[in-house]
DNA sequence: GTCGGTGATGTCAGTGACTGCCATCAACCT
DNA sequence: AGGTTGATGGCAGTCACTGACATCACCGAC
């Protein structure tokens, strides 16, 4: 373990910088080394060189930590779907979310989406927080869809049915043994759930 | 309020027979009277004339008292997907399963799920337990689909689409003003998810 | 240059969820 | 009668989370 350095330098500021970014780096290394249960909020604070209190300003609870990126996320979501050309069908619209969606994850970040989901799966209070996350990712594009038009119960159909295309999608993506693109992945899991739901 | 009598009877076991049932009962009573976060379990316990202590003897926290009943419904699901005709597309199996648990929410329980849904609606901690239940039966669904032969990804995204129609269909049936049955809601649900993944 | 406001942080005390451990006591079995 | 079992109570302890107040570098107004 290395020390961390908390001392005043010359042009620094009176606080370490990043103080959420440490906090969040250091959480998901304790949560990965001794799992999530076992880890303490002072032992994360502390080892970033703040304090609990200091934690709690920053995020709602020991969860959040992990799920603090989720909010950039739904804005490209909505506005990918906001934004598909008026011809596209709700289902297009939130094709074209998912591939935007998928840009955020390119092949360099796979790596570290795989630490992290490995700490969620283990842990079933993170996933708790995860579907959470999600559903609110799925009223959200529902809530695009109907500023296009789309009625209910379509538009929260659609939306659900783009969030599991999403969850399978990236499972497969994050547990895949060759590497595929995601937005690849995407692509063929809602053509997989087209097929599954289509009329014989 | 009516006080609890813990007393002795003749005849009768040593405490008041279905402390279970007591705890779920008060647990809702409270949660809709004062919010969830407002109820400490001491409360709960002591309304219904038990410890706290003997409280979590029974659920394992306290947002498991409003989620007891879910193992028996997925035990539905998957038994009623399990017994589909063989000649059922994978599809047509979750459909089955969703008339057989539409079929657990009769008009006369209507009022009660209401008034369940409006305390798990008014707190994000219980709707993040409901919707880890739903993913549990959405795995189980997935588990029963792979036992009829159902390859992945196809199985993951059958069951993911079911449940999206059952979370669909079961919030359109405790708010519709009419009292449609729900049987009827899930049907129509799940023909307007297929209406809306089809290609064109 | 000094002075007061501001923002990020620390400290501390408190509440309530949840757990482990041990005691109790009626019912039941032998 | 005596031993076992099962549901419970009591109690101490940990930890997540909150509110209130103090600190102190920075920064702009004067």
């Amino acid at each position: 373990m290395s020390a961390t350095v908390i001392t005043y330098h010359l042009g620094m500021s009176r606080w370490e910088p990043n103080a959420r970014g440490r906090l969040e780096q250091t959480a998901l290394e304790l949560y990965g080394e001794r799992g999530f249960e076992q880890t303490t909020v002072t032992e994360i604070a502390n080892r970033a060189g703040l304090s609990e209190r200091t934690f709690f300003r920053h995020f709602a609870d020991k969860r959040e930590v992990l799920f603090w990126g989720a909010g950039s996320l739904q804005e490209l979501f909505v506005s990918t779907v906001a934004a598909a050309p008026e011809s596209d069908a709700p289902i297009d619209a939130v094709a074209a979310a998912l591939q935007a969606a998928a840009a955020f994850f390119p092949p360099e970040r796979r790596e570290h989406a795989q630490r992290r989901q490995a700490v969620i799966v283990a842990n079933p209070g993170l996933q708790e927080r995860e579907l959470i996350k999600l559903a609110s990712l799925a009223a959200a594009i529902a809530g695009a869809l109907r500023s296009r038009g789309v009625a209910e119960p379509a538009a929260t159909l659609t939306a659900e049915a783009g969030i599991a295309v999403f969850k399978v999608g990236f499972e497969r993506w994050i547990d895949d043994a060759n590497d595929a693109e995601l937005g690849d992945v995407m692509s063929s899991s809602l053509d997989e759930l087209r097929a599954v739901t289509a009329r014989r």
